[in-house]
RNA sequence: UGGGGCGUCGCCAAGCGGUAAGGCACCGGGUUUUGAUCCCGGCAUACGCAGGUUCGAAUCCUGCCGCCCCAGCCA
């Protein structure tokens, strides 16, 4: 799989690699505190991508330094929905598996009189921060002996001291242009169980302080991080510089997916959940890998859409047409079934057999995979859309006394439309030509179009879920996501499936002409079917254009 | 009016001083028993703007303009 991807962060690894860098190591370190979202995806095929492509290793590192919002089912999730996109990791490790080092490196830099404990609020400490355009202040307790604060240090982690009496700053420069450079806090305090370390520790490392050194410990040769970050490198190296350790990774910045009609955010996500706009982080119409997976999105999809994408630093939104089509892309070679999602009885009121079979192909380009049966009889479901008393311009389906294909069977006409007392079209009555069948027909008619169809004797009733946009806003922000909500994101349509698609084990199909669907990985059963519609197919039906 | 970034086709994105790749979308046409797939063709005299350097600039310099990020004891 010969790869040849440009992007700025693989020139720079082949440039230090070409200067006698010895191997790559990259990391992709998620807070265990929601689902990943495509968002994530993007990050997973750069880390773990690189690191294939020039023979190198990725670790998993869960970066659990808050005990506030993580846990163990985030974790779980996380695992899983990374090995789902089918990378393989080193690891998995944790910010937490480095605690007592990440504290005796907190104690250097206390003994080197660059780190301190400040007994400020953090309402004070907010306020004598300075703001973007004056100089903070700086802390009364910042002349403090080495001694002293290593003294309070140590009763800090003892337990001593409430949560917010303080905290552990590094010692820099309240002046500084950059707000991170200003005294920022290294370690705070919370008694609070960890998901992992239990009751072990009541004082906890800020990121800035954890992640630089994890980086530096696990020998990480490029951190990978989101733009947002950029203001926090100087940080980044302002700490490796002033602890003991013998190696400094560099941490390099790409912008962030975004994408239309979504958000991209743990929390916002988080949000929808608790508060019940959706079914849960799995919802399929969600963006998280979890939704996604459940909508029927394979990862391959996911992969093909990340390498589209490309890497560069410039803020982007993506429009959703890029996914679909490498959702449509992934699935072209999924099994063919055909399924009437709003049906309209048909009644052929010439044909007479019983028991008819016909022949259909699992996927009309690999008739090398074989086929299934499909049962014929007098009465039938089609698409009641596929049915226009007043056709518009360059309709090629039925009409009153028109004519068309049904796949893989026979041509029928529209001879008569029963209503009812409403009005509202109550079935069809047509006719059929018994030589025009498909595979040996005669007829020499040329109907201009082939609709899709169901055997009312043998079609399963299925529950069909049309998914769509969570959002009406093509950019839904923090501040707007509710408002935005699209509240006709999920229509659930009773449908009738050809049988065979239910008694398949295969989960993805392509039910033909109203797009790719999959068995929900929660609510089907082959008594109960439920399918999802992963995305529709492309249509370039346009009444408006051509002759 | 601090600091850090970014501005190339509707969207994503190549380009790294030698005269604008590619993909998505869109528009034509062909094949087709899915208005799908597949195939062919079209789609930036132009790179935020203005100057400058150069034989030559999207690429270098200067100055503007626009957008994004930063004032959590979140990550």
């Amino acid at each position: 799989m010969a790869e040849d991807l440009t992007d700025f962060i693989r020139q720079r690894i082949r440039s230090d690699l070409a200067d006698g860098l010895d191997g790559v190591v990259t990391r992709f370190p998620p807070e265990p505190n929601g689902y990943l979202h495509i968002g994530h995806a993007k990050s997973i095929c750069l880390n773990f991508g690189v690191a294939e492509e020039f023979g190198g290793k990725t670790y998993l590192r869960f970066d659990d330094t808050n005990p506030l919002k993580e846990s163990d089912e985030f974790v779980d999730a996380i695992v899983r929905d990374v090995e789902w996109l089918g990378f393989r990791w080193e690891g998995p490790t944790f910010a937490s598996d480095y605690f007592d080092e990440l504290y005796r490196f907190a104690e250097q830099l206390i003994e080197r009189d660059k780190a301190y404990v400040c007994d400020l609020s953090a309402e004070r400490i907010r306020a004598t921060r300075g703001t973007l355009t004056e100089p903070g202040t700086e802390s009364p307790w910042r002349g403090r002996s080495a001694a002293e604060n290593l003294h309070l240090f140590r009763r800090m982690k003892a337990g001593e001291f409430a949560d917010g009496a303080c905290v552990l700053r590094a010692k820099i420069d309240m002046a500084s242009p950059n707000l991170n450079m200003r005294d920022p806090v290294l370690y705070r305090i919370r008694h609070a169980t960890h998901h992992r370390t239990g009751d072990a520790w009541c004082i906890y490392p800020m990121y800035d302080f954890t992640h630089c050194i994890c980086d530096a410990l696990e020998g990480i040769s490029h951190s990978l991080c989101t733009l947002e970050f950029e203001d926090h490198r100087p940080l980044y190296d302002w700490v490796l510089d002033n602890i003991a350790v013998n190696y400094h990774p560099p941490q390099i910045e790409f912008s962030r997916l975004g994408l239309e009609y979504t958000v991209m955010s743990k929390r916002l996500f988080a949000t929808l959940v608790d508060g019940g706009h959706v079914g849960g982080w799995d919802d399929p119409r969600m963006s998280t890998l979890a939704g996604l997976r459940r909508r029927g999105v394979r990862p391959a999809a996911v992969r093909e859409f990340c390498r589209r994408i490309g890497v560069t630093k410039s803020e982007n939104r993506v429009e959703l047409e890029m996914l679909d089509f490498c959702l449509r892309k992934d699935l072209q070679t999924a099994p063919r079934a055909m399924a009437v999602l709003d049906p309209l009885r048909v009644v052929l009121v010439n044909y007479e057999g019983g028991g008819e079979v016909l022949a259909a192909p699992w996927h009309p380009q690999h008739l090398e995979r074989g086929g299934r049966e499909l049962t014929f009889s007098s009465t039938l479901y089609i698409e009641r859309e596929d049915f226009k008393e007043t056709p518009p311009r360059k309709y090629r389906r039925l009409t009153p006394n028109g004519m068309v294909r049904l796949r893989y069977g026979y041509i029928i006409v529209c001879e008569e439309v029963v209503k009812n007392a409403n009005g509202d079209i109550e079935e069809l009555r047509c006719r059929y030509v018994p030589e025009s069948k498909s595979g040996s027909d005669s007829s020499n008619l040329k109907p201009k179009g082939v609709i899709h169809w169901v055997d009312a004797a043998t079609a399963v009733a299925a529950e069909v879920r049309l998914l769509e946009r969570l959002f009406d806003s093509a950019n839904p922000t923090p501040a707007t996501f509710r408002s935005a909500l699209n509240t006709n994101s999920l229509r659930t349509v009773q449908a009738q499936v050809e049988p065979a698609a239910v008694a398949s084990a295969e989960p993805h199909f392509q039910f033909e002409r109203t797009g790719y669907f999959v068995k929900d990985e929660r609510d089907h059963s082959a008594a109960q079917p439920v399918f999802n519609r992963t995305v529709s197919l492309r249509d370039s039906y346009n009444p408006k254009a051509g002759p």
